[in-house]
DNA sequence: CGGGATCCTGGGCGATACTG
DNA sequence: CAGTATCGCCCAGGATCCCG
């Protein structure tokens, strides 16, 4: 039985729902990674994470920024520039969170599989209930 | 520079928040980490996991047997009972998650920091802002 | 005991408009 | 360009009741 962080002791959970309430919210994790690829401007980060709107990337900046995991850097010029960049922080977070994409990339086959077999077997026992 | 699986092909990301959609949500960790214990029943689980309604266990657990990560397994006798499990799938995640959970209790101390660092900053800065 | 079915609320999130 | 402010939708998840 190899070590597992959860067994040490319960408390310890209760404070990782922090963390990944943090990582786990709809934007952060694609923010991270973004920045992953080095410093970039707020302009820049709208662009190339599809879908976020300027208030949910504001808001998930503070939230990083916050604890730590981003640095944000502001320019006094005009037009206003700021730049965000990870943290040392931030760059182990993303090294811890890459093991998941990782287990995810790995094992994606797998559970679409599992899925789909659930999905046929409980829609055969839906047809069999209604006969 | 270290291997990042974020960086590999953009298309991973949106699939890999699939899983962190998963794990990510409110309570699939903590029945993840329960169940690493070993096999048990739906009431043990809703004894031990605080806080947990029996509609989110329930809800979870399907969730997590839909994907392949729990097995459940009805006896068919009066009362009712039925055991849940981590597949070797499961067990997998689990360990991927430790990592997570191990950078959480890691870093929580310097998070903690930069939240009251940060705090005590912004609060300087809306008192000047309100003289 | 191990669930379903239903109802309801909080807040996460998007859309839009305005600003230095 | 890089935000802030406001409004409103939606749905995750809690509470409650019932059932085999």
């Amino acid at each position: 039985m190899e070590p597992n962080a959860f067994r040490e002791h319960r408390p310890s959970m209760c404070r990782a729902r922090e963390i990944l309430d943090r990582v786990g919210d709809k934007w952060s994790l694609q923010v991270i990674a973004m920045l992953g690829e080095g410093t970039k401007r707020f302009t820049e980060l709208k662009r190339e994470i599809d879908g976020i709107s300027q208030r949910m990337l504001t808001v998930t900046l503070r939230g990083l920024e916050r604890d730590g995991i981003v640095s944000r850097t502001v320019f006094p010029v005009m037009p206003p520039r700021v730049d965000y960049a990870l943290t040392p922080l931030g760059a182990t977070l993303l090294d811890a969170a890459s093991a998941l994409v990782g287990w995810a990339e790995a094992h994606l086959d797998e559970i679409d599989a599992a899925r789909a077999d659930y999905d046929t077997r409980t829609a055969e026992l839906d047809a069999l209930r209604s006969s």
